[in-house]
DNA sequence: CTGAAAGCGCTAACAA
DNA sequence: TTGTTAGCGCTTTCAG
């Protein structure tokens, strides 16, 4: 059955929309009695408020945005799966968008944002993103903003992260003590705080093993799949190639297999890899894959919770608020041997 | 800057409401000099119109909703990446929606659409859903809905499917033809379209090669790796254990390689695998995996596509509209040898 | 070419 | 306890 207004709904009844209205949102000045005859009128005739009514009258549109650089990737859909959770409980609804890792992209939709189509808004940055007033513009706006796993550093407000830099001194300690000596680091941005913070992680592992770390091991690979390989066997088909490989997101799985493939170097006993990853796959892979594994779900959950907790209580603060939720190293035979 | 709306710059022009909201529309009715005005001014004070004002005053939300049984999974992530690649070109937003499998959840998200909150819908059904009612209803209320991948046949709109029956009966043949003769079908529902289908043509398959199939060797698998696991175990623990198993989602691919490894039963030489997946990872699996890939991001593109005709013509109907884009067997060496 | 005014569907202050 | 009314921000007749 078509669905019906709430002014459709008051001629039916023969009552005032406002008593509807009041009668719907269980309010102390209707009695039991018209509340239910509102209520099962409601049913009957299949009354669904208007959404985009109620948020222009009450300024708040049950909606948040969320801005990723791409789903096609196991860390994010797990993520959304934990931000959508939440949402789902609270009865808000979620805009997806993708910034397919370009800073005008995210700009683009983040000025969207500002003319009221979010109550409030959860993004990873793109791995362009270097500057960040289109996010304090926003949040000048009045549009609460959390960033989760990539980060802005020098936005104030709230971040969840994981233990980047914690993350790649452990990948980088697992390698050195089976001892490894030209780890090889795939990075995606000259900028990106998971990057630089893994990689500082990295570094400050070689130092205290004293070992030197090779800036030549430490290379940025693009957005595209081919050019990605292409990167990777050139890495390797150097005199003085790397004995280990840490690969900082996912995407880079594939093609360092592929390219050890091709140039006949054995996972582990010639190259050990280890890969920032949330695949499923991991443990089933030629060999298995080492991988840090990020809390992808838990990140998104308490990205979302927190943010609800800000739009329920205006007086919550985001500012200084830093939830880091550990990464874990789980050991498979690509390092082993 | 704080974003202003239209009163705030009308009152900042000296101009009415109306010819701000007709310049910025690019009227007729205005003259290209206060159209300058309006525009650069528009431009200065970070006009963003509010979306839900227009969207209660047009009838038309610029937003579509898709709901989907799961995001966690690469073929509904590159779905997404195809209906988003022509949102985006469209001007539209898109609300995501996960029925988790479940039928009452997506009951209940088609219910809310009802209210106005989307212009149109791309669904891919739950697993549970055997019922169309809560279908209809949408559609009756006006609302366009397009089905992708995973179809309800009695509900008469639009449909983007890839060729289902073809590609389990490829994948049986392929088996067939390398002297399986046990060939177990792991299915993840008795009514899905795509369960189904696949199912008839690997039937169909057996059929045609006059040889019989086992109804032991067609097994349900719950939503729940660890159920999966076990189930998929039990099925290689019985005396006339399958010698193949085409798993019918990617889901299943894990559990099935995992309960191999555990018994002990080499891929491909005690049992060959094929699976439905579009995992980026099948090639670097061990061993390599023979797929059947389905083309995900085309096929929410198209679906996309289409609606957003049906969007911007009132005329164009979505009867009897059937679009099937095939997929494609990758031999690997999961079936090799 | 520009402006006044109605109204999309809803909520809430104020009246009755 | 119920009803009247104003107005959220915008678009769109209709007048001027």
């Amino acid at each position: 059955m078509k669905s019906v207004n709430i002014k459709e709904l008051a001629r039916e009844l023969k009552l005032s929309i406002s008593t509807i209205s009041k009668a719907l949102h269980d309010s102390h000045e209707i009695s039991a009695k018209t509340k239910k005859i509102v209520l099962d009128a409601a049913a009957k005739f299949n009354y669904i408020p208007h959404p985009y009514a109620s948020s222009l009258r009450g300024k708040k549109s049950k909606t948040i945005g969320v801005v990723i650089p791409e789903v096609a990737d196991s860390f994010f859909s797990l993520a959304i799966n934990g931000i959508e959770s939440v949402a789902k409980e609270k009865g808000y609804h979620v805009l997806i968008y993708l910034s397919h890792e370009s800073f005008e992209n995210e700009k683009n939709i983040l000025q969207q944002f500002r003319g009221g189509r979010v109550d409030g808004v959860l993004i990873s940055v793109s791995r362009e993103t270097i500057k960040s007033d289109h996010i304090n513009d926003l949040i000048a706006d009045g549009i609460p903003l959390i960033f989760f796993d990539r980060v802005c550093d020098d936005v104030d407000t709230a971040k969840i992260t994981t233990d980047d830099f914690e993350s790649g001194y452990r990948a980088a300690e697992h390698l050195l003590k089976k001892q490894c000596r030209r780890i090889a680091f795939l990075s995606i941005s000259y900028s990106l705080s998971i990057s630089n913070k893994r990689l500082e992680g990295y570094l400050q592992a070689h130092q205290d093993y004293k070992i030197p770390a090779d800036k030549k091991m430490i290379v940025y690979c693009p957005d595209d799949a081919k050019k990605n390989y292409t990167v990777i066997k050139k890495l390797l088909q150097q005199k003085n190639r790397p004995d280990a490989i840490i690969a900082s997101v996912e995407k880079l799985t594939a093609p360092v297999y592929k390219a050890c493939e091709l140039l006949k170097l054995n996972i582990p006993k010639d190259i050990k890899v280890i890969c920032f990853s949330n695949l499923v796959t991991a443990s089933i892979l030629n060999p298995s894959l080492t991988t840090i594994t990020q809390p992808a779900f838990d990140m998104g959950k308490t990205a979302a919770k927190l943010l609800f907790r800000k739009l329920e209580k205006k007086n919550v603060s985001l500012k200084k608020e830093n939830i880091v939720i550990p990464s874990t190293l789980i050991a498979r035979s690509s390092t082993t041997g």
